[in-house]
Parts: C-alpha cells; structure tokens; sequence
DNA sequence: GCCGTTTTCGGCCCGACTGTTTTCAGTCG
C-alpha cells in the first residue's frame, strides 16, 4: 500500500465529511495528515511497521489507528460507516471548479444526484435551473467547468509551464506598467507538475496591468476579475492568476502567494502566538491592528518571526520551519555548482544532432565535461558504431589537449537497457572500454513489483552501473511510475556507488523531489542529467537543480557537481572496486 | 482530529471574488 493510496482514501474520508457539514476542523486535521503522508519521503507502510505513525506531524492516535487498518485491510471502519450513508461518487463531482461540498450536499439532496453523469444528465434536462438557486447562466457554468475538467484537468510538467510563465511575465514587463513582479503558487516553489500559473505584480495602475493581462496573446477567456486579482483561462488550458500588490506590499503578497498553504498556516500559528496576525498586506499586531511590517519584501517577514529567508523551494512544512529555527537550513545546490552533464544522446543513435555539434552547445554553456550515452543495441547503435564513436570521443580528447582547450571533456558512454532477467544488453568487452554507463529500463514497464524491484536491483549488483536513468520510469500524464520497492534499490545503490539519476527531460522530471531528498538520507549520490536528445533540450537540466532544490539536495551530493580530474578519479575507483578481474 | 515555552480543553490562517447576493455564503488559493 503506497502513501498515495492511504492518502487517497483519507482524502476520501475527509471529502465525505465535508459533503456531511459541519466538521470544518475535523477535515483540517485529516487535510494536513494527508499532506504529510504524501510528500514524507519514507514509504508509510515502514512507519507503520515500526509503530512510529504517531510521530508524523498531524498524525494522531485516531488517524494512525485509521492508517494501520488502511495498510492491513484497504480500508478502514469510519470510512465504510461514512459511505454507507453518503454516496462515495460525490466525492467525484468536487474536483469541478466551483463546485464545493455544500453545492454537492444540495445537488444530491434536491436532486438525488449521486456521480458526474446525474449532474451533466440533470443540467441537460434543465433541471438544476429549476430547482435550485443556480440560474440559467449557473446551470450552463456548470456543464463549461465539467467539460474543462475533462480537457484540462490534469497537471503539467514544470518544463512545460515555467517557460510559459516566463514568457506572460516578459510581456507584462514591456507594458512598462509593473514596478516588480515574478512567479507564485506551486510554479515558484518548482515543484514537478503544475496546475496553475500564479502571477504576482506590483503597480500603480491595477487597472492598466489587468486590462493588459487579459489582452496577451496567450489568454483564451477571462474567468473573474476584480480590483486586486483577475484569473484567465489560457489557450493551452491552463489557469492562470495575476494578483496586484499596493506598492510597498509587494513581499507580503508575493509570500501569502507563494506557499504552501501548510508553510503559511505554519507561520502564521507562530504569529498568533506573538501576538501578531499576517496577511498579504504585511504582519500586524492582533490587539492594536498597527502595521509592524508592511512586507515590502520577503525578508522583512519572515525576520519579525525570528526566521531567515527560506528558500522557495523548501516551502512545504516538511521541516523547514524548524530547521531554519535551529539554523541548520541546507545550503542548497545552485545552477552554477554543475559542472557538466552525464547523460546525453546523439544522431549515433535517436539524437537529433552529431557529437560534434552537442560538444559545441555544451561548451557553449560552459560545460567543463560531457558524456556521451546513446542507447545501445535493441534502440540505437550497433557494436560498430559504438566503437567507432569511443574512437571519435578519444581523438576529440587528444585534440583538445593541443588545441580547443576551452571545449568539455567527453566522456565515452552509453545508456545500457537493464533486461527483463536483470542482466545487461551490453557484454562486459564492451562496457570495458566505457568510462561510464548509464542503466535504464526501456521495455516491459508492467512487471509487478517485486519482478521490477528484483530486476533493477541485478542490473546495479553487476557493478557495471554508475547511473541508474529514471529510475521511477513514469512520463508525466502518459505513464504511472514503475511498480518498485524504492527501498531495495535504495540499498543496492548505496551498496554499488551508483548514482541515481534526476531526469530533466519535461515529461519525466524522473526522480523527482520527494525520490531524491530519501536517496539523500540513504546515502546515496544523485546525478542531474538532461538525457538530451537535441542541443536545445541541453537547457532542460535546470528543472533537475530546481527539483534538488525541493528535495534538500546540496551540491555534494551530486556527481556532476565534482571537478573532470574527481569525476574521473570517483569513476576509476568506483570500477576497481567493484569489478575486480577474476 | 490535533495539539500544548501559561493549556489535556478550547482553540484551530486569512482574504478576494462571485452571484445563488442588497449583507452573506460558497469557493478558492
């Protein structure tokens, strides 16, 4: 049973109980045990296992009790009790835009209305105009928010977003009317998928700014818009936000806008406590309603709290809070701490671009080494070119000695599909002559969990691999991550010195974050690598650094962040060790 | 349902926008 499972059936729990009414603070708590439990690195079953549930915040006796019957039996007693008298379906009809628990509550009760079929069936026959309050617009809302979920209600990859994003916000500057602005919401806090664009801007004519934000090009239809936010729906389907700061505000909002919602409720509690209340407009004493800061950035807020600034990416309440109370935040890996990229593809394979012009992007981005991993047999090269392409990187090296001294160092290597038994496609005369290898599962994604645990775990004990690619193997909203337990390869990694890899392609993102901050605390190396397959797609590794970021990473704790000569030396040393010629 | 640097009971983050509204409930972030 995954943490995602036993939070979906609380989450169904605490949905249920909002359909009922009137248990507010009981949702609360369940809503923040759930959150806890999706984003804890650790697989819940473990907690469970060593009876230490109750030490996960928000998690008390009652909801751990739910969680071990959750884990023993798929469900637990108050929620059958909860179904028996509330149709499980409504569940489904709150995940429509405006649709809430109380319009739920009133649709079934007036109309009987119980699933998503009822409700379109029962807007078609007009019979919610008739008998409720919604009126003829409502009633016709109703069908356009149902047919939205439908198209667009998933999340996308934050390599798909952020450059949207950045593309909204580099117009709006040209308008000339915004004093600052950036990103909110999930978007700056870089998680991996992204369900809204969150704006925040600071002027002194709101108006002309939403005006103009709701002419970009971009934007397909306008959903509200009011004197401090206004919210498009864009072409490509996305939500997007744009909130309007008073000057000398811009912090404040920008903060309240950020996240997360728990990092804020946290923060906040903290303020109750000093007797102090935050809002978008900066922190105020709760007694005499005087403006202690106005919040003109975020520095200024989180200081009246005794904090430093946490970064962004660490906004979650997984800790951050506490750590930053004790000074023991991580100083977190930086762009500029990557030295190269381990993992690339080239026209030898399915590239799209030779070696030669891969090397030239990569110097161009002040790369000090690459390494080449096409795919080996079943996708890409044969035995000869493979050969002949160590050959080629040999001479480009030797070449650089005497000219091209600015040019990365290359590095011969190849991505090596881990087979359904375990064993490698590559035989061992050849992976000899590779500087590194990179071990991936290309095929057969469906094998149940032990099969798939069983397999990744044989191709890292053959030694030979100092990466594993995408180990969790999903593709954002086209394939689920691989059954495995993340635990055992966990300890086969840590036990061979391979590096887990941090996918940047868009629609891997692959470990993302939560993967990442566990292999960490395992002790075990994370490698960011683009797996580019086109010189433009080069600049897709700073998605990894964001995600490493969020997952606490530091730059130690990444392979491409050594020097050529350490890489080199940890490679050498690593193969000796494992590979000892019988 | 959770939680405690005055607490094991009595609190629990805060505000904008919409329209089912004319003073407020529902939804959202």
């Amino acid at each position: 049973m995954k943490n995602k499972e036993v939070a979906g059936i609380l989450g169904k729990i605490a949905d249920l109980y909002e359909i009922k009414g009137g248990e507010s603070f009981r949702v609360r708590a369940y809503r923040s045990a759930i959150a806890q439990i999706e984003n804890m690195g650790e697989d819940i079953e473990d907690v469970a296992a060593r009876g230490e549930l109750e030490s996960i915040p928000g998690v008390g006796k009652a909801t751990a009790e739910k969680v071990r019957d959750i884990i023993e039996t798929g469900t637990t007693a108050r929620f059958e009790e909860l179904k028996s008298r509330i149709p499980e379906t409504l569940t489904d009809l709150l995940q429509i835009p405006d649709i809430g628990p109380s319009t739920v509550r009133m649709l079934w009760q007036r109309l009987g209305i119980t699933s998503m079929d009822d409700l379109a069936q029962a807007a078609k026959d007009h019979r919610i105009r008739d008998e409720t309050s919604f009126g003829e617009k409502g009633e016709a809302q109703i069908l356009r928010n149902m047919e939205m979920l439908r198209e667009h209600g998933h999340r996308l990859s934050l390599g798909v977003v952020l450059p949207m994003a950045e593309d909204v916000i580099a117009r709006l500057k040209e308008t000339g009317l915004v004093k600052q602005i950036g990103q909110g919401g999930s978007l700056r806090r870089r998680k991996d998928t992204i369900g809204d664009i969150d704006i925040v801007a600071e002027t002194s004519d709101p108006k002309a700014l939403s005006e103009a934000f709701t002419r970009l090009p971009q934007v397909q239809q306008v959903i509200e818009s009011g004197a401090t936010m206004t919210s498009v729906l864009t072409k490509s389907g996305l939500r997007m936000d744009i909130r309007i700061a008073e000057p000398g505000h811009f912090g404040a909002m920008l903060h309240h806008f950020t996240g997360s919602k728990y990092h804020n409720i946290h923060l906040r509690g903290m303020a109750r406590d000093m007797g102090l209340t935050m809002n978008d407009y900066g922190v105020h004493r709760i007694d005499t309603s005087e403006t202690v800061v106005p919040g003109k950035d975020e520095e200024e807020i989180y200081r009246v709290l005794g904090l430093p600034l946490i970064p962004v990416e660490l906004r979650e309440d997984r800790g951050e809070i506490e750590a930053a109370m004790e000074g023991r935040l991580p100083k977190l890996i930086e762009q500029g701490d990557i030295k190269g990229d381990l993992h690339v593809h080239t026209s030898t394979s399915d590239g799209k671009n030779t070696l030669e012009e891969m090397v030239e992007a990569a110097r161009q981005k002040g790369y000090r080494y690459l390494a080449i991993c096409d795919h080996t047999i079943t996708h890409g090269v044969t035995e000869e070119r493979l050969l002949a392409q160590i050959e080629e990187i040999r001479r480009l090296n030797q070449e650089r000695r005497t000219k091209n001294h600015e040019r990365p160092r290359l590095l011969a290597g190849a991505e090596v599909h881990i087979r359904r038994d375990g064993s490698l496609e590559l035989d061992s005369r050849l992976l000899d002559k590779l500087d590194i290898v990179v071990g991936s599962v290309h095929q057969r994604y469906k094998m149940d969990k032990h099969q798939m645990t069983e397999r990744i775990v044989k191709g890292i004990e053959t030694g030979w691999l100092d990466i594993l690619a995408h180990p969790i193997g999903r593709l954002i909203n086209r394939r689920d991550p691989m059954e495995i337990n993340f635990d055992k390869v966990l300890d086969a990694a840590r036990a061979h010195s391979t590096a887990l890899e941090m996918n940047t392609y868009p629609d891997r993102l692959d470990l993302n974050d939560i993967y990442a901050r566990m292999a960490k605390e395992h002790g075990v190396k994370l490698a960011i690598d683009s797996d580019a397959h086109a010189i433009g797609e080069l600049a897709t590794l700073r998605y990894g650094v964001m995600l490493a970021r969020r997952g606490w990473l530091e730059a130690d704790d990444v392979l491409n962040t050594l020097a050529f000569d350490d890489l080199l030396e940890y490679l050498q040393t690593r193969r000796s060790r494992l590979l000892v010629p019988a």
